[in-house]
Order: C-alpha cells, then sequence, then structure tokens
DNA sequence: TTGACATGAAACCAAAAGGTGTTATATTAT
DNA sequence: ATAATATAACACCTTTTGGTTTCATGTCAA
C-alpha cells in the first residue's frame, strides 16, 4: 500500500527537501522548527513534508500540538540500487568487461557495440 | 564550465529519462533509435537528451545526419555520495553507535538527541 | 538535383511544482 | 475562560515540465 503518488526520485530532485532530510537525520523535528531553519513559509514547508512523507522518507506523528517529523532512509535503498547498475561504468573500465564475461559469455560483448546499426 | 543549469538529481527524477540512460548504458544511440523505445514524440526525446546533457549524463556528437548519444555516467557519483551519508541509518542501527564512536567520541550521541530542544 | 531522412527550432498547451496568504481547529499556558 | 501556539485546509498565483505540432535546415542516396 504504502502510499507511491510520489516517487523517491521526484522527493530528492528538491534542494531544500534534501536539506529537509539532512536536518532531520541529525533530530527529529516540528514543522515550526524545521521553518525556522528556511526562508520560505511554514506552508511552504509543510507541503515539502507531505511529498517526502508521500515517498515514505519520512513519518509524523502527532504530539499534543506539534507534528514530529521523523527521518525513515529505507526507500533510499531503491536509489541506491538504481545506481549500482552504473557503477560498473565508472570505477574502471576494465570493470566492463569483467561484467560481461562474469553474466555473459555468448558473444554478447560484440552485438554491445554493433546492435544500433541493425 | 560543464552547463549546470539541470541538476543530476532533477535530471533522474523523470522516469523516461532513466530509461534514456538505461538504454545508453547498452548503446551509443541516434535520437530517432531513442525514441523507437517510447511512445512520445522525437521532439520531447530531444528535450529529455538536452537536459541530460545539461547534467553532463549524456554526451551527443554530430554523425553524418545523426546525433549519436552516449552515456556518461560520471555525475552520476554525486548521487552515491549524498547517498553514502544515509547508509548509516539504515544498514543496521548499531551502525549509528560505530560510526559516532569512530569519528567524534566527544559526548556527540547525547547532543543528537537534545539539540532541538535548546 | 531531387527526394527522403534526421535533427533543430519555434510556438503553443495543460498540468504539476513551488510558492503565498487567509481562515479554521486543536492544544497549551495563564 | 482566554490568549497564544502549531498545524491543517483552502484558494490562489507564477513558473517549470513534459508534451504536442509545424516549419526550416542539413545530409545522404539515387
Amino acid at each position: 500500500m504504502t502510499a507511491a503518488k510520489h516517487d523517491v526520485f521526484q522527493a530528492i530532485a528538491d534542494p531544500t527537501r534534501r536539506e529537509v532530510l539532512r536536518l532531520l537525520a541529525n533530530n527529529d523535528l516540528a514543522i515550526s522548527e524545521i521553518t525556522s531553519h528556511f526562508s520560505i513559509s511554514r506552508t511552504a514547508v509543510a507541503k515539502h513534508l507531505h511529498i517526502l512523507s508521500e515517498a515514505n522518507l519520512v513519518s509524523g506523528k502527532k504530539v499534543g500540538r506539534e507534528k514530529i517529523y521523523h527521518l525513515q532512509p529505507e526507500p533510499l535503498t531503491e536509489v541506491k540500487q538504481w545506481l549500482a547498475y552504473y557503477e560498473q561504468f565508472w570505477n574502471n573500465k576494465l570493470s566492463i568487461l569483467k561484467h560481461v564475461v562474469e553474466n555473459d559469455n555468448e558473444g554478447r560483448f560484440e552485438d554491445r557495440k554493433t546492435d544500433h546499426l541493425k
């Protein structure tokens, strides 16, 4: 179920939201406390928190009249996994060959370079 | 210099652009070839490529009447570095303590929980 | 040289993003 | 009870996104 209107990739695309995550990495914070770190309105911050919440990157629970937000970094694993695919390309050039040799040795390496000509 | 109007985080926020990157991970491709993998117009794909290019995630060179795009994954290291900060929070709960003990043993752990009350 | 092909560029559009301000409601402190 | 606080819920606005269509330009093949 876990409301997924907003993708984790989209959630972290905004610099303000990334900064919010940084703040919450240190402490759980109420909306007003978070707002004090920015120059934008409290309402705007609340919207960012709502988006982060939809991506399950934060959770908020009401405590008295405050709503305390808490970091939930688990969805970031999706980004990490996505990134992992590309690491082979920048770690070192040999790793590309290594990947091909280990995962398919049916001549696909040749295909990789000529596919687009067909 | 490296034109930076578009952030790498924003560039990868769009699912279509992530799919384009996947295609280019296999082969260098011309715009039309990329377009054939989607249901959107060639112009729309060209715009996505432009955004990816601004984030330096791809480079394009003209070959005859075609423009061949090539994956440049290096900017993804920025995302990787950003993610690294949060890994301590999901790997396992003990790693938080481990981090604190290894990097500063001046009682900061206590501060982490009370900062927001000051 | 003429047509077909690949891209570039411009004008336009609807919807979403990122903001704002106002008003209403619940909670705490006096 | 009353005033102050913290947030929620709206209504509204402007800019950006992601897409379209149309037209122009450069290149290749006959």
